[in-house]
Order: structure tokens, then sequence, then C-alpha cells
DNA sequence: AATATTTTTAGGAATGATTCCTATTCCTAG
DNA sequence: CTAGGAATAGGAATCATTCCTAAAAATATT
């Protein structure tokens, strides 16, 4: 495991909310400033290959990238792009069942409103 | 509603499957030659807004775009690239109910192997 | 420890779906 | 028929991501 293979894991691993690649090569490059793009964009995918790191697809935007890995979604605020986890019951399972093959991976993504936005309206 | 409008529109409805936008417009321009991309893609958002037509988005790939509005999900075969669609109860309910906030819209997207790829593995 | 082999990197170019731009064409109301 | 607004065609621009390659680093071999 290279040295910039560890500085990723451990930008995504401690940060609290998600990432994305721009933001991780920002973060790391104070760290080692000769660190390059692609060598972000690798290692990321090596680590979502070998499940260490999840990665949250947005069509149009950037991916996001955490490191929990047990089952969850992901809603976007549509006003101000915060970004949180959603659990939904059973969910895997259900789409398990309604599938005539077999299941890979799949992608939630949820936009809505946050109660937070909906009171800043109301004023 | 302009000619190209029509067109567009057209093609999605009696297509039987999900086009991409670049399909749409091979389609189109043998009916209308002088029709353009940006047309294509203008339109197909116009109907998307105005909730004539659904757009189905593929992280890494075009998005396809089809005409039945009720919901369902959509599953693709990471072998054969095939596209069908999947109908999981009360999925919106459910998403709805674990929102703190206001539902704008959702997509689920899931990466299978259809059963016939499958079958064509054993062999 | 020196050398050979393999892996990974940095940096930048290439890609590809989509959006944006603008001059021209098309509609529509008066 | 004509003016003004809306939509178009065509192509340039965008931007996240992937790809490419020579150099550097890690690892294995003598």
């Amino acid at each position: 495991m290279t040295k910039q293979r560890k500085l990723i894991y451990q930008i995504v691993k401690d940060s609290m909310s998600h990432l994305s690649a721009e933001e991780i090569f920002f973060r790391a490059k104070q760290v080692m400033p000769s660190i390059s793009m692609g060598t972000v964009y690798r290692n990321l995918g090596l680590m979502v290959e070998d499940k260490e790191l999840r990665k949250i697809p947005f069509k149009g935007k950037s991916d996001l990238f955490d490191a929990t890995m047990y089952d969850h979604e992901h809603a976007v605020c549509v006003e101000c792009g915060k970004v949180v986890d959603i659990f939904i019951d059973d969910l895997k399972e259900k789409i398990k069942n309604s599938l005539d093959g077999d299941l890979q991976d799949y992608n939630l993504t949820i936009n809505y409103i946050c109660s937070d936005c909906l009171k800043k309206r109301q004023n």
C-alpha cells in the first residue's frame, strides 16, 4: 500500500462528510504537494473495488466518496446541497426479490428540500 | 409546440424501449435531416420538466428517456446492457417517510446480470 | 548492497455527454 | 405583410473522469 493510497484513505475515513475527488485531491495536496488527480481517482477506484470505500454517483455532478460501508442511501438538498444518509428497511432484499437475475449493486439518489431550507422559505 | 418537439415526443412515445438522446437524434434525423443535437436535448429537457417524459440518468453513460410516467425503477444488465423496468411497492412512500423534508424526486438504478446472461455463463 | 523487475506515480492530453452561444429561421399577433 | 419574440442549427465550450507515458518508487533477486 503506497503512501498516496494511505493518505487518500485517511482523508475519506476522517471526514465526517461526503467528499468529491477534487476535495480529496485538494486536501491531499496540502500534505503531499506532488500528488496528482490521476492518482486520487485511481486509488479511489481501487478502494471502491476492494470495498474499503463507497462511491456515491451523482449524474451531472462529481461522485462523492465515503467510508461507511453498511447499506444506506443518500439524499441531497436541492437548495443547499447538503447530503444526508437515509435508511430504508430491506431495500436490498426488495430489489433482489423483484429481479429476474443476480443483483450486482444499486444506487438510490434522492433529491429533496431539507427542513432548514423549508423554514427559510417561509420567511 | 414545434415540429421538432412533436417529432421527438413521438419517437420516444412510439419506442417500446428506452432511448438515449443520440438514438433519438439519429431517428429524428431520418425524418427531419436538419434537426440538431441541441434541439433534441433542449426539447427532451423541456418535456421532462413538463412531466411528459421521464429521464433515467446513468452515471458515465448517456441518459435514457421513456414515456411511461407511472412509478417504476430501472435495472441494467451489466453483461448485455438490457434495461428492464422494476416495480418496488411503496418505494416512494418509504422514501418520503424516511426524509426530514420534502421529496422532489429520486432515482434508483440497479445493476444486475439478467437470467439470459446467467444461462450463457454456465455453458 | 546492487541490480532487475514490477508497480505506481505525476502530469497532461483525450474523451464524451451535455450545455452554452449566436446568428439565422420560424411563428404569431396585429 | 411585417415586427418582435421564440426556437432552431451548428458548433464551440465545459467538466468530470479516464487514458497515456516517461519517470520514480517499491519489491524481488542475485
